[in-house]
Order: structure tokens, then sequence, then C-alpha cells
DNA sequence: GCGAAGATTGGCT
DNA sequence: GCCAATCTTCGCC
């Protein structure tokens, strides 16, 4: 097809964010990553799509992070210089995707829990076994619109765990977003992270406030005077 | 070595 | 809203 700017907006820079930017606080770099673009490209074709919520972890004093009691095999790459990821199996099933933040010796993360999809979309619904991106009466887009399910939709398994972010050959990279909105006029909401039984009063949680593809809202934190 | 728990999801009451 | 699926990991005996 072709077709005009306004019809082809660009959806991300291209540019990976550099190693410097994800060895900042995890707190920064959770709440800098809404609005980024998320890249995955395969044989298949390219899957992307803007970050509209994420989580930190951060050990030592995080008992919910999965380096809180010091190094194991599943948890090593969270102990190894920023700008990796790390993906691991959730309860025997599904994949989870966080990049490693923090310079190494610094065990920390950022999940990424939720994608608003924008390249691939017929291939992610494919991958979640759907037919349509459907919205359904809760407002909730059910493409990837949870940390199990962009695993899914993105076709992320545990063969990119530990991959650089940063340097070539670049699977799979996280950019800057040329989105529709400016980082600087997205109203984030921080909240309590979701699905954890240890640490829940931590308000580690960022989403962009109102976004149909966010898996959680938080009703009692949104309806506060500000978000930010 | 053994067993309980888990950063979830989808289906059913 | 509740619960099973599914299996690796890690804490503890």
């Amino acid at each position: 097809m072709s077709a005009g700017p306004e019809d082809t907006p660009p959806t991300h820079t291209g540019i990976p964010l550099d190693r410097a930017f994800y060895e900042c606080p995890t707190l920064d770099v959770a709440r800098g990553l809404i609005g980024a673009v998320l890249v995955h490209d395969t044989e298949q074709g390219r899957f992307s799509g803007v970050i509209v919520e994420t989580e930190a972890y951060i050990a030592p004093e995080d008992a919910a992070c999965h380096a809180y009691r010091g190094v194991t095999p599943r948890n090593q790459v969270m102990f190894g210089p920023a700008g990796h990821a790390y993906v691991y199996r959730s309860y025997g099933i599904h994949y989870m995707l966080n990049v490693v933040t923090e310079p190494a010796g610094v065990a920390a993360a950022v999940l990424i829990r939720a994608i608003e999809p924008r390249e691939g979309l017929d291939r992610m619904l494919d991958n979640r076994g759907l037919s349509e991106p459907r919205i359904n009466n809760t407002g909730v887009a059910n493409v990837a619109n949870g940390p199990g399910r962009l695993c899914q939709a993105f076709d992320i398994g545990p063969e990119l765990n530990g991959v650089d972010l940063t340097e070539r050959p670049l699977p799979l990279y996280i950019t800057a977003g040329v989105t529709d909105i400016a980082h600087d006029t997205l109203s984030i909401v921080q909240t309590t992270r979701i699905g954890i039984t240890r640490a829940v009063d931590l308000p580690w949680r960022f989403y962009v406030r109102g976004n149909p593809h966010v898996s959680v809202r938080d009703r009692k934190t949104e309806s506060m005077v500000d978000g930010r």
C-alpha cells in the first residue's frame, strides 16, 4: 500500500536506547520506558508497540525481587550489566520480559507489563490465538495487556534471556517513542505492583492513565489529584 | 533430595 | 470472583 505521511506516522526513532539510559536508577528507567517503543525483529517480520505499563524490581531491599536472596542460576542476568533482557518462565506457562537496570553488581530490572501494538498486529493476533483485536466491556484491548500476553504476542521466549538490547545484532531493542503523545505530556500513574505477595505496598508500577492496553487500572490512585 | 510457591492467564460459577 | 493449569526454581530437611 502507498500512503501519505499522515497515514504512516513514524512509530519510533529506530535508534536503540543506550546503556547509559538503562544504568539510571531503576525507578527512573521504569517511568522513562513509558511511551518508548519495544521492537522485536524475527524471521516472520517485525513486532513493535508502545510500552504503556512497567514495574520496577530492585534488590536487595525489595522482597518481591527475584534477586532478593542473592544470585541464582535463574536471576544471574539481573546482576550483570544494564541493558540486557531478563526473560523467565512464570507459573510454568508464560514468559515475562524484563530489562536489566543499574550498573553491574546491582541486581534490578524493569518488568514490561503491557504494550499498545503498532507493527505486526496480524501476527500478534495469530500468536495470541485471537481473530480480532477486541476491546471488551471493561475497556481492555486483549492483545498485549499483560506480561505473559505481550511475550506471547511478540514471540518472546527463553532464547532471548540475556540478549543485549544496546548492541548489534539487536533482534530485540527499545527506542525512544515517536508516538502520538510526547512523553512529557503523558499522564503517568504511579501505584502498587500486581500479582505479588511480598512488598505489596511499594508504589513501583507505572502506567499511562486511561490507556486501554494497560493490564490493571487502579481507580483509587487515578482519582487522586496528581498521579505524577 | 523434596515440596511448596510463583512478577499469570483463561475459563467457569 | 474463584480456581485449575503447568513446571521450574529455590528454600529447607
